[in-house]
DNA sequence: CTGTTAGCGCTTTCAG
DNA sequence: CTGAAAGCGCTAACAG
């Protein structure tokens, strides 16, 4: 089955007609006849030829139809994340109906020169993990949408995390309560561990910040203490990092009132296994998440959480990619008053 | 911000070297001296060029360390599955440490030529949805390795189907038990139904077919009568099709004492139904799953599967890829047992 | 070890 | 509407 590629010139020559015929058959209907336009299409069928080599293509036409969507950690971890995964479903379903093609990239990467000069632009979700690709997509000029984060003058989307944040703080919270927070990449720390006083992390993890600034706000209002020795940084949201966290924090004596969880893996992990130690929720405890993921509203009791649609996120990525908006969009959320707070 | 990309020619004549002297630094160290190469890397750095252009490249080298991932169906249904989502982290894990990029590709598109010749093979997960596609990947020489089915002669990776649904319809089924099977897939049909006398497909779903003979090979030695009536076809786990399958299985009376279900997302659909309407499992309902999600480990109660590691496959798949190597490879599974049955 | 040169396969003016 | 020709940016022979 060893088949020697036809290129577009075999295939001319083999018609009798000109390459610029053939490369204008499949590419400018404009400028040939229909009647002969379908002869030649139909002949290149016959013979085995299914159109321009697209590595070609790229090179000189400069575009290919490929959209990189840069994530921001490795793939592997961000493929099996509900959130993720969700925000990939709609980016792709918008890019397939326009017929682009969808290329992963690893936020921890070395380099987007890699990649830059085969794909037609960038979708970033969240700030990447290496600073300096962040750094490079800012100088090249291909286009940019950001997601989560903002980077230079490129258009992003965003919903209004510390309101949210706020909003579901003061649902859960009882005046007086004492609150912890689980926290997600607060500080720069590849363990679970409490904030103290560490520096907080700003840039890559703006999202989470303005996450701690609604809980807070939320927290004065209420008349609750803040106290950073109950609050911890998870540096994942899967994996043993939030049981950790989650066995930690409720082995506090006395133990919080509330606590809340800046993901639902996170809140989940806590819900278990605060059940499992026959902890009456939310009688006794209270527990909130963040994002509404699919298991929160599966699971029993039903999670607490602030609901966003990742998908709708994924779609108005794509659309504003495709349409070369320079205007930023800031997405609704709404409040999923569960049985958890 | 407006930079016009250097060439290597830009660059050969700003440092008054041959571009083949250019290239050679680049991509073949051995042509030339570590200083000189040291010198040009490092003036290429300072006047902000990073590298031959890689469209050019691809065109020229024939090959681009693109990885085309073929999906059975749509990306965005697939990307929503935990157990294709942890198969993609596994292929994605080993192509970002060879330095390969991963190319999203839909099994419901019209044809692989839209991307063949810029990429450099492809991993199949699962048979397309659209028949051309394994066709058109059989007439092509780059390579190619499937995941649960085989194509032509391309190496495939794979679990052994029907003996894993016998050994977990062995497990759950009691002898003369009433029998019913929520199948994935399992005839040419949109809607969730039962199946009764509609022909199987076959080649598109060999796996499903090969579960349901696991099934029955169990049935029968158990005793227990086989009744197409008692088998639904189930057109995609996620969302209402599962549920509505597991509403009409439950309000059969008498209700069966066994459901084998095909995926663990409808089992525990399945599960959360008959816990609602009171059911209690495994005393008088049992339930099987397929795949081993962790959800269905995080839950209560657990819930009785098979154990197979997506992820593990999507490693495999990436090795036998990378390794040109011709064999197949048959992967192994364990039987989880939860408490569902 | 370095420079020259012929393409990789295609698109797109520009004359005809 | 068609054909000739100039590259897109690079790599790999091949001479030097």
């Amino acid at each position: 089955m060893k088949k020697n590629k036809l290129t577009l010139k075999d295939v001319a020559l083999q018609l009798g007609v000109s390459t610029a015929t053939i490369s204008n058959a499949f590419n400018r209907p404009d400028q040939l006849s229909a009647a002969k336009r379908e002869e030649i299409l139909s002949a290149c069928k016959r013979i085995g030829y299914s159109g321009p080599n697209k590595a070609a293509q790229i090179l000189r036409k400069g575009h290919s139809s490929i959209v990189a969507l840069v994530l921001a950690d490795n793939i592997e971890y961000m493929v099996s994340d509900p959130v993720a995964s969700m925000f990939i479903k709609g980016v792709s379903s918008v890019l397939q109906d326009a017929g682009k093609h969808l290329l992963l990239y690893a936020g921890n990467a070395e380099s987007v020169s890699e990649i830059v000069d085969f794909v037609d632009g960038f979708i970033c979700y969240g700030a990447p993990e290496n600073p300096v690709l962040g750094q490079e997509l800012n100088q090249q000029d291909k286009p940019v949408v950001t997601v989560d984060f903002d980077l230079g003058d490129w258009p992003s989307v965003n919903i209004d995390n510390e309101a949210a944040a706020y909003q579901i703080a003061k649902h859960a919270i009882r005046a007086g309560d004492d609150v912890a927070i689980l926290g997600l990449k607060l500080i720069d720390s590849p363990t679970t561990c409490r904030v103290y006083d560490s520096p907080l992390l700003d840039t890559a993890t703006a999202i989470s910040h303005r996450r701690l600034d609604g809980y807070k706000r939320a927290m004065k209002e209420k008349g609750c203490k803040i106290n950073n020795e109950l609050i911890w940084h998870i540096p994942e949201s899967r994996g043993n990092y939030s049981r950790q966290a989650a066995k930690e924090v409720l082995s506090i004596s006395p133990r919080p009132h509330t606590i809340l969880c800046m993901s639902d893996i996170i809140a989940l992990e806590l819900l278990q296994c605060a059940l499992s130690m026959e902890v009456d929720v939310p009688q006794t405890l209270r527990i909130t998440g963040f994002d509404g993921i699919d298991e929160a509203k599966r699971t029993r009791p039903q999670l607490t959480t602030v609901s966003q649609s990742s998908t709708d996120k994924g779609k108005c990525a794509a659309e504003l990619f495709l349409s070369f908006s320079k205007e930023s969009v800031v997405l609704p959320f709404t409040i999923f008053e569960g049985e958890t707070g």
